[in-house]
DNA sequence: GGGCGACCCTAGACACTGTCAAGCCAAAGA
DNA sequence: TCTTTGGCTTGACAGTGTCTAGGGTCGCCC
């Protein structure tokens, strides 16, 4: 099956639903670098035109794109602390949930934080999809503060974000490898390392 | 004065070093997606061809410039913690300088982060110098688990890497604007206030 | 049935990009 | 004097995002 068919079968649905697989076939297999609007209606089997037709420019579609990860990224948040009821487990289940994503989608996670490429106030379901991956993290957050001291501590918030955040990025750009290795269950051994340490902070 | 007789004047020596000042200029004035081969050569006031003499592609010319920038970025760290002799002390600044390092080079910053743009394992001096600026990071976490422990704490100098680096990129993303402002100032006071969540690990 | 608009698509052009190939010219060394 | 080297130019090529201008096929309403 080549991957023209298999886009074709994924979403016989819509021309919209094929060129945004498409699109994200593509950005998985070649990087954001290789991503060309072209290149997507080549792979969606229509001339290089059609999808003009579904998105004003590129920036449009890169956006859709961003929108559908910030989803992802909030189900798999979601996903990782249901079965925790331990504000802490929580707490450390969110930020090995957000490097798992980060790992496993790496060009798509990026995507989701290049300003440059997509800019958020011209494209308000992405914010509005960032956002509410966003409100994930801060009720988790504040869960732990609050048990542990009783108020909010909007400053852990931030903290906690910055931390896997760039755990993640430096992990993607390859620069945490000759430390953690390259593969998966090394690098989230080692996310699990750092992780802790930021714990310290909301344990006894 | 215009551009090209800035980037003349400053750089007389070498064309070599005219046009990695033409790129400098270029890519803190239009961001990284404004970069190009050509631009570059106009802005140094040649032919589109000439920057191919002194570097084999567009990839080596964007080496040089992160091998620059984590020189600056090593420089501006040991000039922030010169002053300091507490360990606690210097662990805070080296923090704020990495951070205020990219808010102040935005563009120069991301470039140095950025694998798909640079191959670190392609280009020799680029690597060394990333390396020589994470050793420089190393000595200052060290020296602050030691002085409260007695042993070095590998995970830490990882999540205080992680932790600036992710702050810095957030904000440059402009993801912590809505909380912190958009202004050096109040970015710097913000990251402040996170990295000393931080900090609740290394002291008493 | 005939007209009409919405939807989906194509074809051709434009200016831009990185890079290859070929060659020009002055200074320097043998 | 001849040759090499360093620094440059011009011209081409295929690729890009996007503009303009059109074509075809539906379902719907008169």
């Amino acid at each position: 099956m080549t991957a023209v068919q298999k886009t074709a079968a994924r979403s016989a649905e819509s021309p919209r639903r094929a060129l945004l697989d498409a699109s994200l076939d593509l950005i998985e297999a070649e990087g954001l670098e290789g991503f060309s609007m072209r290149e997507v209606a080549r792979r969606a089997g229509v001339s290089h035109q059609a999808p003009y037709h579904h998105f004003p420019d590129r920036e449009s579609i890169l956006a859709a794109i961003v929108a559908e990860g910030f989803e992802r990224l909030r189900a798999d948040s979601l996903a990782a602390v249901e079965g925790e009821s331990d504000p802490a487990c929580r707490y450390h289940a969110l930020g090995r949930a957000y490097v798992k994503f980060a790992l496993s989608n790496p060009a798509h996670f990026k995507l989701m934080f290049r300003s440059e490429l997509v800019r958020e106030d011209k494209h308000e379901e992405a914010k509005a999809c960032a956002q509410s991956a966003f409100d994930v993290l801060v009720g988790i957050v504040d869960d732990v503060a609050i048990t542990r001291t009783g108020e909010r501590d909007p400053a852990l918030i931030f903290a906690s974000w910055s931390m896997v955040h760039g755990l993640a990025t430096l992990m993607l750009e390859g620069k945490l490898d000759k430390h953690f290795g390259a593969s998966m269950d090394s690098r989230l051994a080692g996310a699990d390392s750092v992780l802790k340490v930021l714990e310290r902070v909301v344990k006894p």
